[in-house]
DNA sequence: TTAACGATTGAACAACTGTTCAACTAATGA
DNA sequence: TCATTAGTTGAACAGTTGTTCAATCGTTAA
């Protein structure tokens, strides 16, 4: 990093600290990576959505109807849950019926609720 | 819920299974904290700030050298973090160390993080 | 008392996000 | 063939969010 590019308006207090901890930070991509997955869960329609999906396989008209919202609203926030790899659908005639993909998130939604509920 | 307050612009197409996950969602208040917990994590400043303070204590001005940012830019998402309830904080004088408030925390960091390396 | 410094705060601004709306595709069946 | 229906899409809009900037608080030490 150049000097100018330095945008930190303090001297450090504690270098040792800053060291150790820099040395044993995970990789930036994938702390970055990180943060755009918490992004996904970070939306109550996409949350319940996911809930939903968790109980049972349902089409987009289901869940529109389930959060009494649009089919298009639904489909946006499917969309970002597909690209996030969270949701996988399958198609019968005009239905597509979406699923959950992942077994992680369950565990860490149950992990959330236990802190959120303290 | 009044006729009027219906916005889903489709019929249901599978009404036996919306109304068997209806039943067993979580409550709407509860679902709609989680988002608000998730949101919290969503953002790689904050995510970074909880990586290092997992690795050790650390002061305001640290933080700011460790991620080269600005001290009221941490300062302002430290405050998200507290009354999100997942760092605490001892003054030492004119220095204010924060630290993690919750184990739940780091748990489900590994998740997310099993999740993303897939 | 005063200067210096760590930290916090509120306002302002730009960037981003979720929903709506209208237009569209694809499959069905009359 | 044509109307209908499930679903998707892109643009637009309003609401939200993260950082910056300047001002301020509180503690320390001269």
């Amino acid at each position: 990093m150049d000097r100018e590019d330095i945008i930190c308006d303090c001297d450090v207090l504690h270098s040792d600290v800053v060291e150790e901890v820099r040395k044993r930070m995970p990789n930036e991509d994938d702390l970055y990576d990180l943060a755009d997955f918490f992004k996904v869960l970070g939306d109550s329609t996409r949350v319940r959505i996911i809930w939903a999906l968790d109980e049972n396989e349902m089409c987009v008209c289901d869940i529109a109807v389930l959060l009494n919202m649009t089919k298009s609203a639904i489909s946006h926030q499917l969309k970002s849950l597909r690209q996030a790899n969270l949701v996988k659908f399958r198609k019968e005639g005009k239905v597509v019926y979406y699923s959950l993909k992942d077994d992680h998130v369950k565990a860490i939604f149950e992990t959330g609720m236990e802190h959120i509920k303290e």
